[in-house]
This record gives C-alpha cells, structure tokens and sequence, in this order.
DNA sequence: ACGGATCTGTCGGATATGCAACACATTCGA
DNA sequence: TCGAATGTGTTGCATATCCGACAGATCCGT
C-alpha cells in the first residue's frame, strides 16, 4: 500500500553500507570505526555516505532497527493476534537480539540500543492494536504501545539481572501481569469494546 | 606502470556481475543462466551488463579468465625462474581449476574454456620468458609461450584420459619433455644466448 | 503454422555515485 | 604551545547506473 518503489542503486548501496558495517561491527568497537572504513570495505564513496545517512550514530540506529526487525521476523506478527503466546514470542527474539549484539562492543550505546529496541517494539504493537481495535481512539492505542514496548523491554532488563530461569519460563510469569495491566486500564479509562478477559488478548 | 585508475563504480559492479554469475553457475548450467537471472542477483540494471559485457559469454570468458589467474597464483609466478618446480605447480593449478569446473555444468563449453586457459598460460609464460630473454627478438618469445601453453593444456587433456598417476607424477614425467623440446628448438633457430641445459630453464 | 511469452541488445533522458577540494574539529607528539 | 595528521561534513561537476521503451530473436503450446 502507498509504496513508491526506490531506486535499485539506493537499496543496494545502503545494503552494502549496512554490511560492511556489521562486518566491522564484529572485529572492533564502535567508537573505533570510523566513516572512511566503513566506505571502504562497502566499496563507495565516503559522499555516498552521507547521501544515505546523517552520520555514523544515524547508521547506527538504522544498523539495528534492520537487523532488529529482521529478527523479529515482522511478516509472522503481522496478522498475528496480540495474545500471550505472540508476545513471549517478541519477548526471545529481544533477548535473542540483545544476546547477537553482546558479543559485538557497544559499551556506551546501550541507551541508544534500548531505545531503538523500544521504539521498533512501539511500532510493532501499534499496529497490531490498530488492527484489532481500529482508529477510533488513536493516542489511547498509541499509549498502549508505549507501555507494552517499555514493558517488554523491561522484563528483558529483569531477565538479565536475574538469568535463574530460562527466558521462556520468565516471560510466561511476566505477560499476564502486562497483558492484564494494560489491558484494565485501557479498558477502563477508554471503554473499548472488545473483551479484555476471554483469552488473554487485548 | 600506466595504470589509469579506473571507476570504483566499475570495480564494484563488475565484481557484484562475477560473484552474482559464479553463484548462479553453481545452482544451473551455463545456457539456462539469463542476463536477467545474473542482474538481479547482482542488485544492478540489466542495461548496466551491458556496459560491462559485451554478452553473456563475453562474461563467461572473462570470469573464467579471472577464477583461473586467482588459481594460478599470478604473483607467485611473477618472479619465478621458468624451471621444472614452476611448470609442475602451474600443471596443478590447471587441473585443480578444471576439477573445480566439472562440478558445475559447462556443457558444450569446453572449447571456450580450454581457450581461456591457453590464452592465460601464454601470457604469463610470455612475461617470464620476456624477463628472463628481454625482448630481442620477440616473436620468437610469443612462439614459444605459445608452445609452452598448447603443451600444458595438452598435458592436462591427456591426463584426464589416463589419470592412473597423480597430477604431480604425471607432470614430472611429461616437463623434462617439454622443457626441452621447447629449449631445443628455441636455442637452436634463434641461436639465445642463455643456456638451456643448465638447470632445466629455457 | 500461428500467437504469446521470454530473452536479447540498444537507446535517450533522469538520477545516484565518484572525485577533488574545502573548512572545521580532534588528537597527538615535539 | 604549536603544527602535523587524521576524521567529519559539505559542495560542484563528471560519470556510471537506472528506467522505460523499443525491435528483433527464440522458444513453446495449441
């Protein structure tokens, strides 16, 4: 829908970008990687860069946003129902993702990291809210996903300072108090119509 | 010496062309692979090949080409003395790459290929008789690489058709044959100063 | 034998990329 | 403290690449 198709050599050349990137990624920390390498090993023009991306910190953000989203496996949750199960899904594949980036060195970005897993997450749980409850209230839905985002976000937080159980086990304790939690308040404050009890779903 | 440097863009794509044609003669046989299959997996326009190739198996000749000088290790060679070790090692390195050809399916091709190889062979035995003749008497150098190339391949052929003997057997028993078949004839007619029994060099 | 489908090779006009140079900031050793 | 060296962003002009369209070739089912 509304897709205006973009020129091949754009995609190409942020795909190379981004690779050389992440290749660089996994042999120095990022505070050592400068521009000129990453130019260099995607085989273009230091320019080019910056025709793609406002500087490194942009690629950066887009770096992960890609390969957060590549691990979320977006198309799965697309028609998927916003229930338990959907979620503890969403849930290993933060962790999975924060696992990928531990062995890489970012010491220093966490915070843009978290944001970034945030953010994708916000996107993600918006639009499966939008599809279940339509547009009639926007920014009640929108708070929602915040809240659902922060909430995933930092259950993954906890799970790391307190790794006794396995992830699944963790976050299967922790959805009801999240599924339950935002599911009373917007109900409550917004009288949705649908029902917040019969299955878990919002 | 000379070298005009050339486009990164054209470094780039020709190799992106490469790779893409190399990966896809792996997956099928060379007359199903189509200029479309081998733009798209190399990401650039169809339009684009043909600024870089002539056609399709104007890329097939220079990718051969290209594979075969990695396997023959050209710097290796290029200081080498033209002896008995030397044509040994270019030996193998001709049948290592015919054997890495016949997993994929060339077909129908083996006439263009055995071209390449004896075009690749002539030029390098040609800058190393030029180095160590300089260039006195030229057509007399190109004469002789030519021979040295025919007999190689030839060398290969037969003994693909009667491969008792390992590579490294075989062509020690064939290179005493043409070192000196190639001297003789070579010192003989054009009287070269240097000393063609020696050693075993031209 | 016929038409549809696919592939080939080519073209002119639009666009992304390359290049060289620039000013500025940061780092680092003398 | 001072340069020299390196990295960052930006700019104008040159060029490789993209697009869409075209005519002809080849293949294939009916």
């Amino acid at each position: 829908m509304t897709e205006l198709k973009t020129d091949p050599r754009i995609v190409r050349t942020r795909k190379l970008i981004m690779d050389a990137f992440i290749e660089l990624s996994s042999q120095k920390e990022f505070k050592d990687i400068t521009v000129k390498d990453i130019t260099t090993k995607a085989m273009i023009n230091r320019a080019t860069f910056y025709y793609h991306f406002q500087d490194i910190y942009d690629l950066l953000e887009k770096a992960l946003s890609e390969v957060l989203l590549i691990n979320l496996n977006y198309e799965k949750y697309e028609n998927a129902a916003l229930d338990e199960e959907t979620i503890a899904d969403i849930f290993l594949a933060v962790t999975k993702f924060q696992q990928s980036l531990s062995t890489r060195c970012h010491r220093g970005y966490e915070d843009t990291i978290a944001r970034i897993i945030r953010e994708q997450l916000e996107v993600i749980f918006y639009k499966m809210l939008l599809r279940e409850h339509g547009l009639k209230d926007d920014s009640a839905l929108k708070l929602a996903a915040g809240m659902l985002s922060w909430g995933i976000y930092g259950a993954s937080v906890k799970w790391r300072q307190n790794s006794e159980l396995g992830p699944e086990e963790f976050i299967k304790k922790a959805v009801p108090y999240l599924l339950h939690g935002v599911s009373k308040s917007f109900n409550g404050v917004h009288s949705c119509t649908s029902v917040g009890g019969k299955d878990g779903r919002i």
